[in-house]
RNA sequence: AGCGGGAUGGGAUAGCCAGGAGAUUCCGCCGGGCUCAUAACCCGGAGAUCGGUAGUUCAAAUCUACCUCCCGCUACCA
């Protein structure tokens, strides 16, 4: 690795985070693969020696799960997904030069070094842990295979996450009441001896690590809570089938953990290039263990601790390179809400496709909406309006009427005329500025750039007015024209590389425009060519309100399917606060009495410290005065509060909250915590009926 | 709450890290021009005291402190 910068006499191995193949892949996986393709295209056209890779990880608990309620094997269903996964990059121009799968021979066989690596070095060892474990099927329950409750927020969680209640990552051994997902029935907590990745090994090396990475600002600081706080080490094995083994003795029935064996196909994937090309061609060791390469990682920025605290430890265990830069990518946001495949809130790739748009255009939108750590918005109306005015506006029209008119007034490029001096500064201004960018990482300004080229090519047409000249002084203003179409070509290959070789070819030009480097820019075009086509179509108004429509529609019919109330948190700007829909399921009178609700006067209020939101209240409930806490502390003036009735679930199971112990529950309703209480002298004690 | 990331004309963005003429670009809007071109393109104009407050400085969007509001991650609203 090197600092200097790009293009650098190494080459370049460019990444994109491994798909996982639980459903189909939408626009938001879509702007990282076009954007990691996007930047390695760039790369290549500042003559950077650049290879492009990725792969499906195929193992894990979610995939084994899916695979058994699917009734087939998890290599087939994994493969299924591979595949097709496979056909929609290809469909969309992400090109890698190597697109393999973790469960492939190269990356078990490399897997298996790493952690014997590991092992030389003395980065692992063992220890027991709890593990679930179905008595009944006689087998281990891990992540996925065991649901439960979530012992912080009391929410049925699923495995290694509380997907349902608070989002926390729950390690083995953490769920309460576990239950198998495989028999249904409740499974026990055993001892297993489970091997741990010793990160604590790595903690001075990733501190240097995270200062001399490059890549998005959301890289290079998320980690540093991590880091700078000290690391827990790392558990790399799972009571599983399905996985690589652990090498050596006793590794029947453990397996690595899948973000073991996931980030290693990037080396693996790099291997298997080398040896498709020959060793001669392009050597992978020499850039994952010698370091003479330029490592870049492409991700999503739900991802990034693994890219920046895991892996970097993971390769410095084994004694390889790292990255020289980790870029996140932002997510995507649909109509200024987040993306949401179970409301259906979402542009799958294969809808976005039937919908009759060129990839290209996507391709676009998605790698120039906004900076690379970004968040993005997408919207059909944005869409159609940045197709239409960037594209086929500034690109479009100003390629077809320069060569346009250039085909008829001189069969192509006039000949015996220079380049303009000013026309020339101002495509190598462009080329400086497009070459700036990508070192920044920022694919954004560069395609900017790209655009800006053409647009100044529609103000250099219309001042100079090549129409109202005679042919001897037309001639040099459509020979600059020529040449600024070709470097509009050039430079926007990376982002639109079909629309852009058809450009190419419309140039006269013989070869491809994907093998064209920034130099080309300036490079004489083709004496000759043809009548030119235009390239881009406008995108009608009809058609957006056509596609919003259909999109309401969609996210309406999953919605009503159903219809759980989750995500009240969304503000309507038109009609007020969302309300959560009414339960469905009845309860009876004995049920309701179940609550013991009684009238109370709060005696005492004050916050508990350290905690925003808790209060510590003393509250009279007539038989005595109760410690509640609550979390009203911001919601409330404590000190007012005193005197104050209220009404109290007296029968609630005690528990502790911040070390300080609750004794019921004060009801209150919404999000302002606006709390219950009595209009007339109710004495505290009174039961609520 | 902690840690990150934001808050710039109607919308979207740049600049701020290396402080200096009331601020970039795109879209939209208003007026004009032109006709080679996809009713495209070109020119001109209106419009922001750069989230708030207080500082540092001859000078702050740009530095410092505090605050408000959004978005992530982490975390205690029983």
């Amino acid at each position: 690795m090197t600092d200097e910068d790009y293009p650098t006499d190494d080459p370049a191995v460019v990444t994109c985070g491994l798909p996982y193949p639980t459903g189909d892949l939408h626009i938001g996986h879509l702007r990282t693969y076009v954007s990691g393709d996007a930047f390695s295209r760039a790369l290549r056209k500042l003559g950077q020696e650049t290879v492009f890779v990725s792969g499906t990880d195929m193992h894990g608990t979610p995939i084994a799960v899916q695979a058994i309620e699917a009734g087939v094997g998890p290599l087939d269903l994994g493969l299924e997904r591979h595949e097709q996964y496979a056909d929609t990059f290809e469909e969309f121009s992400v090109a890698f030069d190597t697109y393999g799968h973790t469960d492939e021979e190269t990356n078990v066989e490399l897997t298996r070094e790493f952690v014997g690596a590991w092992e030389d070095n003395d980065h692992v060892y063992e220890t027991e842990i709890q593990v679930a474990y179905d008595p009944d099927a006689d087998q281990w329950l891990p992540d996925r295979y065991v649901e439960g409750t979530c012992p912080y927020c009391g929410e049925h969680a699923r495995g290694d996450e509380c997907d349902e209640g608070c989002q926390r990552h729950l390690e083995p051994g953490e769920i309460e009441a576990p239950v198998s997902t495989i028999t249904g029935n409740s499974a026990e907590y055993h001892e297993r001896a489970h091997k741990f990745l010793r990160l604590s090994d790595f903690q001075e090396y990733l501190e240097g690590f995270i200062n001399r990475m490059e890549g998005t600002n959301n890289a290079k600081n998320q980690p540093r809570e991590w880091i700078e706080g000290g690391l827990e080490d790392f558990c790399i094995t799972r009571d599983l089938d399905w996985g690589i083994d652990y090498p050596g003795e006793g590794g029947d029935d453990l397996v690595l953990y899948v973000w073991v064996d996931a980030p290693i196909e990037y080396v693996a994937a790099t291997k298997q290039y080398s040896e498709r090309v020959g060793t001669e061609e392009f050597d992978w060791a020499s850039v994952w263990k010698d370091g003479d390469g330029e490592i870049i990682h492409v991700i999503g920025r739900d991802i990034i601790q693994h890219h920046t605290v895991f892996w970097p430890s993971m390769l410095a265990g084994a004694d390889y390179a790292e990255p020289r830069a980790v870029c996140a990518t932002g997510f995507v946001n649909i109509d200024g809400r987040g993306l949401s495949t179970s409301k259906n809130r979402a542009i799958w790739a294969a809808e976005y496709l039937d919908a009759g748009f060129h990839p290209d255009l996507l391709r676009y939108y998605l790698a120039t909406a906004s900076g690379f750590e970004r968040d993005v918005n997408f919207s059909w109306a944005e869409f159609a309006q940045r197709v239409n005015t960037e594209l086929a506006d500034a690109v479009g029209n100003f390629a077809y009427r320069a060569l346009l008119f250039a085909n008829r007034n001189f069969d192509g490029t006039p000949q015996e005329v220079s380049l303009t001096d000013d026309v020339e500064t101002e495509i190598a201004q462009a080329m400086d500025d497009y070459e700036d960018a990508l070192n920044e990482y920022d694919l954004r300004t560069a395609g900017e750039r790209a655009v800006a080229l053409a647009r100044f090519g529609n103000e250099y047409i219309q001042h100079n007015e090549p129409w109202n000249l005679d042919s001897e002084a037309a001639a040099p203003v459509m020979r600059d024209c020529v040449q600024l179409v070709k470097a509009v070509a050039v430079l926007l290959q990376p982002f639109l590389p079909e629309k852009t070789e058809t450009l190419w070819a419309q140039l006269g030009e013989d070869g491809r425009v994907s093998d064209a480097t920034i130099a080309d820019c300036l490079q004489a075009p083709p004496a000759e060519f043809g009548e030119p086509a235009e390239l881009f179509e406008k995108i009608e108004d009809d058609r957006v309100t056509e596609l919003d429509e259909a999109l309401a529609a969609k996210i309406e019919a999953a919605s009503s399917e159903d219809a759980d109330g989750e995500g009240m948190a969304d503000e309507t700007a038109d009609d007020g606060i969302e309300l959560e829909p009414l339960a469905e399921d009845d309860i009876s009178f004995e049920e309701f009495q179940a609550l013991d609700l009684r009238v109370g006067e709060v005696v005492e209020a004050e916050g508990i410290e350290g905690a925003d939101d808790l209060a510590r209240l003393e509250v009279d409930i007539g038989h005595e005065v109760r410690q509640i806490v609550a979390g009203i502390k911001q919601l409330h003036d404590l000190d007012a509060l005193p005197g104050t009735r209220v009404v109290v679930v007296a029968n609630m199971e005690p528990s502790e909250l911040f070390g300080v112990e609750s004794n019921g529950m004060v009801l209150a309703a919404g999000e302002d915590a606006d709390l219950l209480t009595t209009h007339e002298d109710s004495e505290p004690g009174t039961k609520v009926m």
